[in-house]
DNA sequence: TGGAATAATAAGGTCGGCCATAAGATTATC
DNA sequence: GATAATCTTATGGCCGACCTTATTATTCCA
């Protein structure tokens, strides 16, 4: 009860515009998508959220966070991330579960609550799928990796985070050992949008190139 | 996301009813009063609730929860209570801020976050307010204290605990030392519904029927 | 027993967030 | 430059949970 400045809705639209392009223009239907929405409803929601000054709209162009909307949103992944540092290293919940249920407590954390939760996990720096968590002040450097559909054949490279929500997505990476910290070897592209064949320590995994777009990778690992 | 079996409000309305009488028959007019709600509102509630089988309402008696209510309404107790207990001792949030911050969370806990929570925290029995938190198994013995107002002139009984959930009802409390184990002795009571004059850890305080009702005490202490 | 207080019901309204359907505007592509 | 794809706007509808106002029913108590 009273916690909510912005409703859960608000919340998670400005969140997910954040993780899908930070400060760049995102397109609606994308957001649509994303958010389970039909396109018309994230019309609506654009409008209603643009007259309170938080996104920017140009007409079949996209939208984007303005200063104000960035804010909240970074707001908004901070809370979640920090939960799912909680849910993950200390009540001890399976990986791929940590994302939707952080999402769910992170609309009923008010602001007192979200930094004892800071302070009490010893202000950590990423959540457990390896991204970034925005800092009390504000401060957020989104990860500068590339997506590994985006990396070259034959390349070796880090895995630096995953970037999926979904909890089916999350299962499937990690049963192919695609976590935080994982070396892979693109080994080959098939042609036509096709799978990429990956070694993963030193195991040969299939992975379609949807799925690969969550894992953001560095292309020039430390080794 | 993707939490909620029941909504907030039915949760509110069974925790209130659980809180207020156990399974004993509660005015609606109390009921409305309590959740902030007109009493048209709360007969609308009560009517769909009852189309859920949750409550049985007897028009002109009152409302009690059924046995699938009281189960609900015990898990969503549980929940809260040990979102207290975390938020109190571990992320060490002011006494009279957690019922309304745990509050909020409850309504966002999966069923598996309750139980690692409840691991986590060591399986706690009372909340840091005193009150009995429901056993996973369901089970729950409610406390068999009586309200400070109903307590004897001239008794010196022991607080069990405190059963307010406004922040600023529970911070007077606080203020006056009125917390789970305090000695208190009952000076005198003023007529006319007037306050009761208590010594509380040796200092002399009034407090006001309707605060009184919100002390829980045992009768005859261990000493 | 007759009011006062309380409870219940009815009717109509608001708001947020979603839906479908349909029509028009723009952009991208061949 | 035509057509397909996408985007936008309009209209109307739904649902949950609340509201007000007004009417009727019941209970309690002096």
């Amino acid at each position: 009860m009273s916690v909510p400045q912005f409703s859960e809705s608000t919340e998670m639209y400005l969140k997910a515009m954040l993780e899908m392009g930070n400060r760049e223009v995102v397109a609606i239907g994308r957001l649509a998508e994303r958010l389970g929405v039909t396109p018309v409803s994230a019309n609506e929601m654009i409008r209603r959220l643009g007259e309170q000054g938080l996104v920017a709209h140009t007409p079949y162009k996209g939208v984007a966070l303005t200063e104000r909307g960035h804010e909240v949103a970074r707001d908004v992944m901070r809370r979640q991330r920090l939960w799912e540092v909680f849910l993950y290293e200390h009540l001890k919940i399976e990986w791929a579960k940590i994302y939707e249920l952080a999402c769910s407590l992170e609309h009923a954390t008010a602001p007192e609550v979200t930094e004892a939760l800071a302070e009490f996990l010893g202000n950590p720096k990423t959540c457990p799928r390896g991204n970034p968590i925005p800092a009390a002040d504000g401060s957020f450097r989104p990860l500068d990796g590339v997506p590994l559909s985006a990396a070259e054949v034959g390349a070796t490279v880090r895995v630096l985070a995953v970037n999926a929500t979904a909890t089916d997505v999350l299962k499937h990476l990690q049963e192919r050992n695609l976590l935080p910290g994982a070396v892979v070897t693109i080994v080959e592209a098939a042609p036509l949008q096709g799978p990429l064949t990956l070694r993963v320590d030193g195991r040969e995994v299939a992975l379609g190139l949807s799925l690969a777009e969550f894992v953001i990778v560095k292309s020039n690992p430390t080794q």
